[in-house]
DNA sequence: AAGGATTTTGCAACAAAGTTGCATTCTTAT
DNA sequence: ATAAGAATGCAACTTTGTTGCAAAATCCTT
């Protein structure tokens, strides 16, 4: 039983060709991905609604996560282990964007600090991006 | 001299009626905007291009920064003072989103604290969004 | 292993968001 | 006041995202 199978099943979904085929995409990224990196990568075998609600799919069921932009293209990372077997979300990581590759990536071994909001507010999620170029680019 | 005025002229943009009209949206706001928002409050009065042409042109000046979603809908604060001044960005404290009424906002008062990369990585910028229940929410 | 219930997919049509070129209008500096 | 340059509006277009429904695939039970 392949990785993605695996996935599949440990979240019980449905196994099929075009989630299995997503799931290898990230799989085998070393990066953050968009809805258009995926689209690129397999439009010709599924539509563009079906990649919509595949990501829309895993994001709920905690197989991925999203990395916020500022410029309208959310990306989409694989969780981590851990993250993927308890379904519970703790996705806590710093993640990169290069500016000259412009690839987005998870810092996993960057954990986000802890800050002091004011009072009245209370924090449910934190996210942290940090900019700049990465160890390939420099 | 209107305070739109003075931004704009030390931003040395020319001063037109629309400029001000969105800046004075932004002086007023007491949230950071979606292109959206701004569209809904003077789609009668100017053209969406024209919004879209404005944001952009603020952004590059450093009159207004952007925060990053998950939701594909980038928001525009006004910089502080000292940001829109020294034209420089310093743009260093944390967002906070709040799940109830849907507002975002800049928590100037909250710095955002520093982290350690990874040796190889060098950093640009840093953007820390926070989200959770805020004060009026709650 | 077969069959029926359920889920997923593709298609079509649509809605929303963003971009570009160009002619017209407005600003600004002289 | 005027000419040069900048900003705006319009139209047309591209891209991105959504929805309903029929066809196809998957899964569960036996």
């Amino acid at each position: 039983m392949s990785r993605a199978d695996s996935i599949l099943k440990n979240s019980s979904l449905s196994v099929t060709a075009g989630r299995k085929r997503i799931l290898d995409i990230f799989l085998s990224a070393n990066n953050a991905l968009a809805h258009q990196d995926i689209e690129q990568q397999c439009s010709d075998q599924y539509d563009r609604v079906t990649i919509y609600r595949t990501l829309q799919t895993f994001l709920d069921k905690g197989i991925i996560h999203n990395i916020p932009t500022t410029d309208n293209s959310v990306r989409y990372a694989l969780c981590n282990d851990s993250c993927i077997n308890t379904g519970h979300h703790h996705d806590n990581h710093v993640h990169f964007r290069c500016e000259v590759c412009g690839k987005t990536l998870c810092l996993d071994e960057v954990m986000i600090p802890s800050v002091k909001l004011p009072s009245g507010y209370s924090m449910k999620e934190i996210n942290m991006v940090v900019s700049g170029i990465c160890k390939s680019c420099k």
